[in-house]
DNA sequence: CATTGTTCGTTTGTTGGACAATTGAAATAT
DNA sequence: ATATTTCAATTGTCCAACAAACGAACAATG
């Protein structure tokens, strides 16, 4: 006979596991202090040292959290904690436009159509606010691509599906940035971003109407439309994107 | 006037920071071997024991890897080493069905449309494999499911799109599990799984064909049959899925 | 009375040094 | 040349200590 191989992980890895479990058996929920590193060292019968490693480790995937110097609670892993990571691990595959194309192909439009059913008056109160800015950034010149994201990413928590969210935030980050390049490009100087701006304000006409159909179809031609100025632009699709293009990890919460 | 707040990290994630800079920008490429703990905490003049902390971090986002006792070396990072923490934010977010059904309909049948144009000798005959298995699994009377997962993500694969594939890989993680309670529902026991495998095939030919069009929609009915069975079942769509679902972390390579 | 300073116990962040276990490679024996 | 045995290098873990930051309670200040 043949034994398996042994699952040997180190001590760190062990901590962070077994914590780990309670958490997502529901022992440990949101909200809840964890003991201190000192506790738990002597809970565990190791070193505070290793349990340190081990929180290391949770933090990162977001389930627990600890504001500067103080005690570590339980948190409900947001998607914003884990979407840079993902981006970055997109760049660093080298990742094209052509593929984050695609993706908002599929995703932004579904996104339009469910938030024309699902919107709030208060969020759709916040797209009519992203319109006036951006508006006024393009009268004053500077870029609207923050506020382009921005918009987009209303649009798509007016969807109300998380997993929507989750699948397309990562894409968002480094697809809208990389159409800021589009728009400071010399072949496209003379490419409006009005065209931009209108079909923004149809997509918010259309939900404000409750209208999926037109929503998504304008949010179609809108994608289409980014598409669009890049191969005019004479960039090319398969190009792998910026490095430079990979988000920060944002600085935790420190209150 | 205001300060801005003091963006005061701790050293162990300055030492993350600052080996992520170096990975990112290019300095350091996958495959390199970093110095040694000792070495780096040389260099940046602090304690092991800080670095190790920040090591901890860089293993969690993919960009160093270690295996078990070894030198440590940069790493690309893989999307399935980060779809799980993300299924993981999901299950603890309460995602439900619907939402995940959702995505489902925009990505695979989009992803069997790609693959139609893309997908290449060998993985057709990876899928013609499958086919076979899911024949036989049927007709030995266990689960389909697992081979239903490696069906869709074989597609998935086909369409060679990355961003495509790290968008969808969280939600297939749960999304597919959530089906296995549905063919062993007492309420489904009637269902034959016959109406899925049928649809395999259908897209398996749409994809040796070529035909994007097809492949789409044989891939669209297949995921409306996944709602109608839930439905059928008497199950609620807006239910939270089953915490359990949550897919652990693999065992890191140790060899 | 609101703000500022003081004190104190608690907890995290960081340091120092130590050692067993494992690994990779060099040196030795067969 | 191949197998075996050292041996130095490196990781994983431990122990002990202290500085820094925080929360709270309370005194002092204007």
């Amino acid at each position: 006979m043949a034994f398996a191989r042994l699952a040997i992980l180190p001590t760190y890895k062990v901590v962070s596991d077994t914590i780990e479990r309670e958490i997502l058996a529901g022992r440990l929920t949101a909200g809840d202090i964890l003991p201190t590193e000192t506790e738990l060292a002597d809970q565990f019968g190791v070193t505070r040292h290793t349990v340190r490693e081990g929180i290391r480790i949770l933090e990162q995937s977001g389930l627990v959290r600890r504001e500067a110097g103080r005690r570590l609670y339980v948190a409900e892993p947001h998607y914003g904690d884990l979407a840079p990571r993902l981006s970055r691990a997109m760049v660093m595959q080298r990742v094209t436009f052509r593929e984050l194309w695609e993706v908002s192909m599929d995703l932004e439009p579904s996104a339009a159509a469910h938030a024309a059913a699902r919107i709030d008056a208060n969020r759709l109160a916040l797209l009519r606010a992203n319109l006036v800015a951006t508006e006024e950034a393009l009268a004053a010149g500077v870029s609207i691509i923050p506020l382009d994201v921005a918009f987009h990413i209303l649009v798509a928590e007016a969807a109300a599906n998380r997993a929507l969210l989750l699948a397309r935030e990562p894409v968002t980050q480094l697809f809208y940035p990389a159409l800021e390049r589009l728009f400071t490009h010399p072949k496209t100087a003379h490419l409006s971003p009005r065209r931009l701006v209108d079909a923004h304000h149809r997509i918010v006409e259309a939900l404000a109407d409750g209208d999926a159909d037109v929503a998504r179809e304008w949010m179609r031609k809108h994608i289409v439309d980014f598409r669009r100025g890049y191969d005019t632009a004479g960039l090319d699709l398969d190009d792998a994107l910026d490095p430079a293009a990979a988000p920060p990890a944002r600085p935790p919460a420190r209150r």
